[in-house]
DNA sequence: AACATGACCGGCCGTACGGTCAGTATCCCG
DNA sequence: CGGGATACTGACCGTACGGCCGGTCATGTT
């Protein structure tokens, strides 16, 4: 039952569809593919997972639970503009290790024909993402000043700009300009504006 | 030659071919499927398109073109803040008119088996309407005192705020806190954040 | 009238897909 | 040492796909 590599069959298998799903979209991903890269034969594959869509629907679910994790050890309280900064850094250093996830759920949200009930599922995952963050950010101290939906917005734009940074990275470094793909920079610099906005000539 | 409805057989079957490959992606799409909303047979498809490939690369190539128009005529200059929630809207507005176009940027986005020419061709595209946006926030007077990389940063983040609402439209009104599927509050409370960032009180 | 061209169709082909099935090897539990 | 469950395979099936081909019809030219 124990396979020399990460896990059992079922689990490897789940790994690899989930990558190839999010490397090439659901209908361009053959089972044969899949069974390849598991180690295992076509109908091994339906052995463990009844139909393609089911063991789409597993990959999402496995998603969808990894994307949970390790946000929870946030930053300690410290100077407001750096913890926004910190807490956006973590993020996107989460995003870029596990891009597979990431761009799973891009691909969902493109999606037209979603069901009621994977739209439900989909609309919570990211509401439960959206609120870690934002109450990551939250006045727990140092934004006392500022009123609660302000930080929601900024929350929004960091995620916002993360995703930005997970689908443009290879072209941010020919964009004139831009930050280019030097994460610390890109963070130090979208977090600045988002802090402090652009209406104002600031120190470097 | 001239068709009742909009243009020429093979025009007709390219934006038909457009919508149905942002709706579902390429291989999800098929030729059948473009024939028959474009009232053609299969046959006649091909008879247009040498190939399923060449159809798709005409339709990213008018989808490029269409993306360029009409951000030229840019608000004229008024207070910097309103100019950024203006310039906001007007691209907010732009990408929702033409959802078709933006979602198979993105799917081209996440592809990961893009040749050398596609990938230099989508940089470029991508360069062009983040340099169009940035050129448009620049000093041409109301932000003189801010440093030009700054309002660059500011085009990245407005592209990523309004991208983030295409993709997530349908769930805004569920995430709490957030501003919403109104389009203007929406732009009304990113671009605040953008200009002002969130570190003072404000008024409202 | 003769001909050429381009638009378009029905029907066909080979292939690759998702999925099934009967059978085999391996292991665990009594 | 059985015997049932589990993990898996190779061969197979029906279908839908991209693409091709021969032919038809309308139009324009000389």
């Amino acid at each position: 039952m124990a396979q020399p590599d990460g896990g059992s069959s079922a689990t490897l298998i789940l790994s690899n569809a989930l990558k190839l799903f999010a490397d090439q979209g659901y209908a361009a991903t053959s089972i044969q593919q899949i069974a390849q890269a598991s180690g295992v034969s076509k109908a091994g594959v339906f052995h463990h997972y009844r139909t393609k869509r089911d063991l789409y629907l597993a990959a999402l679910d496995s998603a969808q639970e990894e994307f949970a994790g390790e946000l929870e050890e946030l930053p300690v309280a410290v100077e407001p503009g750096s913890r926004l900064r910190i807490l956006m850094g973590v993020h996107l250093d989460y995003v870029l290790r596990n891009p597979d996830v990431a761009r799973l759920v891009v691909r969902e949200l493109l999606r037209v024909d979603l069901g009621r009930d994977e739209r439900a599922a989909l609309g919570q995952a990211l509401g439960r993402n959206y609120q870690r963050i934002a109450r990551a950010l939250e006045p727990s101290g140092p934004f006392a000043g500022t009123p609660v939906g302000r930080t929601r917005d900024a929350a929004l734009l960091l995620l916002a700009a993360n995703l930005v940074y997970l689908l443009l990275e290879e072209f941010l470094d020919d964009l004139e300009g831009s930050p280019g793909r030097n994460r610390a920079e890109f963070v130090r610099r979208m977090s600045r504006v988002i802090f402090s906005g652009i209406d104002e000539e600031g120190a470097s």
